[in-house]
RNA sequence: GCCGAUGUAGCUCAGUGGUAGAGCAGCUGUUUCGUAAACAGCAGGUCACCGGUUCGAAUCCGGUCAUCGGCUCCA
């Protein structure tokens, strides 16, 4: 198999053990980043390669060998299709295919058809290795189905990038019919396969999307169909239902059932309006933070939403990022002003304003910062991806010796940002310069001394991280912190960053012991990332459930008759004299003519973590009913018992 | 931005060329109730928008917009 080499032990962590599962979204996340050719990144752990952990599976064999078989129906059907790529991924396959006419979602059904008529006839798969004369010969062999040079185009590009000396293979699928003619179904492929096309059962193809070849912008879009195979009729099953499940854990559908945001197209495409509840989530989330940010040292800043284009033209954001810039405005001078997509301008004025000592250093300034920016119209998804959205930005001007300790610093507070939010089921990457690229400025040395503050910094920390060159930001590489959404999706989140460049652009300075002027490094950082994204991916991993010092509503009071309203209220009025976790409780007063039944019902689809419910019996003894989100009705208990549980969590 | 799909009442959805429907939510009235939906009535829609075909369009055709699944991208 082909690979491409990283350093030793640039990947760790996530992949401790690791086979199948694990694997699955590596080779997913590598294929189609490097290659045009069918290539998976190897997962290196002490010098040895583990990539090969996943295409060993069975499942692995099973779902490559499913897109071959749909591209046997493909060429079938659609004899001008040009095939190019068909690799399994994390829950099925997919083939990307250059089609003469636009493929629609409906057609999919007569491909599946075929799929199963071509699994029944039990063709053998069988593997061929052949020289590369020999493998161009039989790509453009018209008398083989699939091939001929019509439809040659893609394969051909597919075999000149295979390197020198490798192995070329190929696998046929064979049968021969009643009156004894052979039928055959040949892709240029290295493998490896299940052994007949009989074993692909149950398998269902997904939609259609369109994907450039090579995934490159500037080259054709060729057809991709996705599909999803497992071994038995049972795990599709269990599949299609997990997406069903997902579905309702939707942070776009419990939004708006929980009112937290919601979108209108009269404001406008990417743009979340936020609604009492979850506009309190926020404000939790955002003191939370504040507190954690004054233990250590960082000062507020608060800077415009607009801002002379100028500055950004300085920074280099300008070059990079023209086209994700809102439109430009005007004033009555012909300056220019943007909406503002980045802080760390600003941030960058308020140091440059006073003579800096190194006694002042390190200097860090946090902000809540809203920013926009133009998202294309097909990335937009609900609070995941908007297009304003508000940062826990803020950045640190050190000296270089103070680099180290302040960047373990900042990766300790988004580690007890993500230990308070309950989250473990992520990864950290860091992203370098890719040396290909000409994106990014600065010098070599200045880049190298960050990755390496970076890495050092993790590895100290024990951190397990991956590499993953490319993904730098302009001007610095970066640790960020991956999750995944109910639908599977990764979505960056948290991130570092390690900035010898902006100050250089800036000319920052500070006056050393030496007396003379230094230079400063920055660090950029946002542990939640974008309150929005975390909200939204907070809202998925708690399906809405949020752990009771995150709920906008904490304690639902629930009177049984109208005469119980008045005691309802003064004891709401009592619960909110309390505090937990730094705010005071929030409480709701249900003092609607509805039943308990129907209040019981509605405060718990609304997730609330505590129902407290007040009728006669109560008001003559001096208890509350109280009923929780988790554990259903708990029975009376005194007043002063159920606080006691409250604040105990 | 590109490929594919979807837009009917606040929400979930019926309705395939002939007078716009249901449930929930809302409003009014009755019921004052102990752990997941009381009962009755009323009101609510330029069928996303614009244009076309037709005697007649939610329905057929074209365009636009929004949303959804992907691709690419995310300072």
């Amino acid at each position: 198999m082909q690979l491409i080499s990283v350093p030793v032990g640039a990947r760790r962590g996530p992949l401790e053990g690791a086979v199948g599962r694990s694997i699955m979204p590596y080779c997913r996340l590598i294929e189609g980043r490097y290659n045009g050719v069918l290539q998976f990144i190897p997962i290196v752990r002490e010098g040895k390669t583990m990539a090969t952990a996943y295409e060993q599976t069975y499942l692995y064999r099973l779902r490559h060998s499913a897109a071959h078989l749909m591209a046997q129906a493909v060429t079938e059907l659609y004899p001008g299709a040009k095939l190019s790529i068909g690799p399994p991924v994390e829950n099925g396959f997919y083939y990307d295919i250059e089609f003469e006419t636009p493929l629609r979602e409906e057609d999919l059904a007569s491909i599946e058809k075929r799929m199963k008529e071509l699994s029944k006839l039990d063709q053998r798969i069988e593997r061929t290795e052949v020289s590369r004369d020999d493998a161009k010969a039989l790509i453009l062999d018209e008398s083989i189905p699939g091939m001929g040079p019509a439809v040659a185009e893609y394969k051909l590009q597919l075999l000149d990038a295979i390197p020198e000396g490798e192995a070329i293979s190929f696998y046929d699928q064979k049968r021969t019919d009643r009156e004894g003619v052979h039928h055959r179904f040949l892709d240029l492929c290295r493998g490896p396969h299940v052994d007949t096309t009989k074993e692909i059962k149950h398998f269902k193809l997904m939609s259609i999307a369109g994907a450039y070849w090579r995934g490159n912008v500037k080259n054709k879009q060729l057809t991709r169909i996705y599909g999803t195979a497992w071994e038995s009729a049972e795990e599709l099953e269990a599949y299609l239902h997990m997406l069903e499940e997902a579905k309702k854990r939707d942070h776009r559908i419990l939004g708006r059932e929980l009112q937290l945001f919601m979108f209108s197209s009269k404001v406008g495409t990417g743009l979340p309006l936020w609604l009492p509840k979850g506009a309190t989530l926020r404000d939790v989330m955002v003191d939370f933070l504040k507190k954690e940010q004054v233990k250590r040292g960082y000062d507020p800043v608060v800077t415009p939403n607009i801002a002379n284009i100028k500055l950004y033209e300085k920074s280099g954001h300008v070059v990079n990022y023209r086209d994700k810039m809102f439109p430009f405005m005007q004033d009555d001078e012909d300056e220019i002003y943007i909406l503002k997509p980045m802080n760390c301008p600003f941030h960058i004025e308020i140091y440059a304003s006073q003579m800096r000592s190194y006694r002042d250093l390190p200097i860090r300034y946090a902000e809540f910062g809203t920013v926009y920016r133009y998202e294309q119209s097909g990335e937009v998804a609900g609070i995941l991806r908007a297009r304003g959205f508000t940062q826990d930005d803020a950045h640190l001007f050190v000296t270089p010796e103070q680099l180290q300790d302040e960047f373990v610093g900042v990766v300790d507070i988004m580690r007890t940002v993500l230990q308070k939010l309950g989250l473990n089921d992520f990864r950290m990457r860091v992203g370098t310069k890719d040396p290909s690229s000409d994106k990014y400025v600065g010098h070599d040395d200045n880049w190298e001394a960050a990755t390496k503050a970076i890495t050092d910094a993790c590895d100290k920390l024990g951190l397990d991280y991956e590499v993953s060159p490319g993904d730098a930001a302009f001007y610095g590489p970066k640790l960020d912190l991956i999750i995944k959404d109910a639908l599977g999706r990764e979505w960056q989140m948290g991130t570092v960053q390690v900035d010898y460049n902006l100050p250089e652009r800036f000319e920052l300075e500070y006056i050393a012991e030496d007396g003379k002027p230094h230079r400063p490094i920055m660090i950029h950082r946002a542990p939640f990332g974008s309150l929005e994204r975390m909200i939204g991916l907070l809202t998925e991993q708690y399906a809405g459930a949020f752990p009771l010092w995150l709920s906008p509503v904490q304690v639902a009071v629930l009177p049984i008759a109208d005469r119980h309203a008045e005691p309802a209220h003064e004891l709401a009025h009592k619960l909110r004299e309390l505090i937990f976790d730094t705010r005071n409780v929030r409480v709701s007063v249900d003092d609607r003519r509805e039943t308990l039944g129907k209040k019981i019902r509605e405060a718990q689809l609304q997730k609330v973590p505590f129902m407290v419910i007040l009728g006669d019996k109560d008001l003559e003894n001096g208890t509350v009913g109280v009923r929780s989100r988790e554990d259903g009705d708990l029975g009376a208990m005194p007043v002063e018992e159920f606080i006691r549980r409250f604040l105990t969590g």
